[in-house]
DNA sequence: ATGACATCATTATGATGA
């Protein structure tokens, strides 16, 4: 079984790119953050009619968060995290499909720093700790997937002192993730690739992608027993370099599953 | 430090992103 997420930064306006890396890579599940799109004009037809039964969250102009399932319709657990600061933002989507229960997530940027957006960004990550914690507890098999909007550590960025005084780098927001794994959940793409760095984001700006200067920011997350089935985990970075692309490109795992 | 570039909304400019 084949899980991806990918950070589309517009739905509709990519819709012909997504179709097409769906039907380039078929994944059985995929995770999609920054819909840009309100509930009502989420493209559920045009993804069942490539084989994608949808759950998702929009929200006009920003955010939205969505689940696509090939084979099997995904019964939608939460949308939003408990105690939610900010209910308007849609950044959660959870739902239980071939027999595992997967959150897709779109963390805030939290820039600038300091400021109440990064405020907004500590609290977020707060609650979403205390719900992964709370899925742990279930003893099911959970996914997490998503924009976490954090380098987790020096290697998973190109210039770290760029970005020492960035939201997506200062010292809380990395331990916040670290504090997160220690829960217990698994970084897949980490795992896969101890030593070699494995962007996932590129700027559209200062010709970011041509000097492969990247980020890691796309994160899968594999609850124990999850874990023990990983085999493989890699980037669509091809996806990054096709007109008219995102800035992010899709991550990836393989589980031995069905 | 600034601005380069992209999204969507609304129509030439603004909010937001990372």
């Amino acid at each position: 079984m084949r899980i991806a997420t990918y950070n589309i930064n517009g739905i509709n306006g990519r819709l012909d790119t997504l179709l097409a890396w769906l039907a380039d890579t078929q994944p059985d599940i995929v995770c999609l953050q920054e819909l840009k799109a309100p509930q009502a004009k989420f493209p559920e037809r045009q993804l069942k009619e490539a084989g994608y039964a949808s759950v998702w969250h929009g929200q006009s102009r920003w955010n939205g968060v969505a689940i696509l399932s090939r084979d099997s319709e995904p019964v939608l657990t939460r949308r939003g995290l408990p105690r939610d600061s900010h209910p308007s933002q849609s950044r959660y989507i959870e739902a239980a499909l071939n027999g595992l229960l997967v959150g897709c997530l779109y963390a805030p940027n939290g820039n600038p720093a300091p400021g109440p957006k990064w405020d907004y960004k500590l609290r977020w990550l707060k609650q979403f700790t205390a719900h992964a914690k709370q899925l742990l507890a279930l003893d099911v098999p959970v996914i997490l997937a998503g924009d976490y909007n954090i380098i987790p550590a020096e290697r998973d960025v190109y210039n770290p002192d760029r970005w020492r005084n960035d939201a997506l780098f200062l010292p809380e927001v990395r331990k916040a993730y670290a504090s997160l794994l220690k829960q217990g959940w698994c970084d897949a793409i980490a795992t896969i690739h101890p030593d070699k760095p494995v962007y996932t984001f590129w700027d559209y700006l200062r010709q970011a992608w041509e000097r492969n200067a990247g980020l890691r920011l796309d994160h899968l997350l594999l609850s124990p027993g999850l874990a023990a089935r990983l085999k493989d985990a890699g980037v669509n970075r091809v996806m990054r370099g096709r007109p008219k692309a995102s800035d992010h490109a899709p991550a990836w795992i393989a589980l031995d599953i069905k």
